[in-house]
DNA sequence: ACCAATTTTTAGATTTGTCTAAAAAATAAT
DNA sequence: ATTATTTTTTAGACAAATCTAAAAATTGGT
């Protein structure tokens, strides 16, 4: 009934921990960058005191270097968990747009709670389920079980040129206000998006998707991905 | 990333506090009858002192009527969150075994961990994508999004007279154990079972299943629920 | 009705994860 | 290079959920 000797797998880590090992890497800890306690307390809506304890419970476990008044490095242990968090998030999203009709608006906060789930046989399952999927709804990579994964060959809109040719493969910015402009403008990914023009004075773009033409700011065009096309 | 706003759903419930509603409802706290704190703790293998301290608590939220050195009952709101988390616990056993392979014997544990999730849509859309199921993989009844639910016209195959004839319907014990004992001798929900004979001398059965003969003790078939056939 | 045994509650401590406020270290500015 | 600012850490406190040990209430036996 309560969760005492049910988690005896691996080594056991607390839905806190995952979560700040899950938001060290997002913030490029898996680099040889060192990720500021600040940055981690803002990004996890926190302060900065509560980071460093969980720093020091981290480093103990072995999942960061930690190096006092620097911050924090995952270890090859820290990846490795980053990663597999990660996997049953992007997975679990996949699922529900996939499976239960969830819009791709809706799966992120639903994903941060199933993404905790202990159960090796019940991500490997959900994922034959689904067909091995290489992408979650917003064009990011799911990564393998043994932690490999490709990140595709894109860039933001932004930074094509005039009359340029691309298919839409991801977004940068996942929050549901701009993913449901995006749905209310009909742009979705697979769809090509041809660059009309740029306007100089603000850097905004006329674009034709789905063979209509429609104007879009640059912070839109700055969180659309794209793969060219030649 | 961290649970903060993310709850904002009706009278939100901790985990622990689920896992006591529902065992106040499994021990039959839904009636008039008073659940005693020592039978918690026993249930929820905790000790009696930590189940005063969660009764206050519960009592407080409106979930029991708990009266001090006499034990608790559900109030109405704790029958129907008994339920809620009960509907899930069975959905996601069903969805485990009709939708990813997992075995009967192997859907407990993980389905302790899945009706936890807060997600109205997700487990309406689970329900659905499973069509509605009326009974989980151990037979027991899965009430439905306002709380109904038929319990089953069953027995328990001890109870049944020699040369009578029953469907297997239900499990009363769901343990690994016992329910990997019933795999390997090919005894599963559906299955026509005949009983044979009844030794007078330790109430052990014989009985035929799957056209085959097998002996089995009183203890099993004090287990296991069947459908008398006319 | 009384004593003994059991059950339940209280009181105080512990662990995890968080916070505030103050101190210490690092960085930036003049 | 010294001061000011920012960042980070420490110290101490708090809430949730648990525990142990002791006290209080209930139940059972004679």
């Amino acid at each position: 009934m309560t969760n005492k000797n049910v988690f005896l797998e691996k080594s056991y880590m607390t839905r806190s921990e995952e979560n700040y090992i899950k938001t060290i890497f997002h913030l490029g800890g898996n680099t040889t960058t060192l990720i500021s306690t600040n940055a981690i307390a803002e990004q996890m809506e926190t302060k900065p005191s509560s980071v460093t304890d969980m720093s020091k419970k981290l480093a103990e476990k072995g999942l960061v270097h930690y190096k006092r008044y620097q911050g924090v490095t995952l270890t090859k242990l820290g990846v490795k968990a980053a990663l597999s968090i990660i996997r049953k998030h992007r997975l679990w999203e996949v699922f529900l747009v996939e499976k239960l009709d969830f819009t791709w608006d809706e799966v992120h906060e639903v994903a941060e709670q199933l993404e905790h789930i202990k159960s090796e046989k019940l991500i490997d399952q959900i994922d034959a389920l689904l067909g091995y999927p290489k992408y979650d709804p917003h064009g990011d990579p799911i990564p393998s079980k043994d932690g490999e994964f490709l990140e595709r060959d894109k860039q933001l809109l932004s930074d094509m040129p005039k009359q340029s040719l691309g298919v839409c493969v991801g977004v940068k910015d996942t929050s549901p206000t701009f993913l449901k402009f995006l749905d209310k403008n009909q742009i979705a990914l697979g769809n090509t998006i041809k660059v009309l023009d740029i306007e100089d004075f603000d850097q905004s773009l006329s674009i034709l998707v789905n063979n209509k033409k429609l104007n879009i700011s640059h912070q839109i065009a700055s969180n659309l991905y794209v793969k060219k096309q030649n």
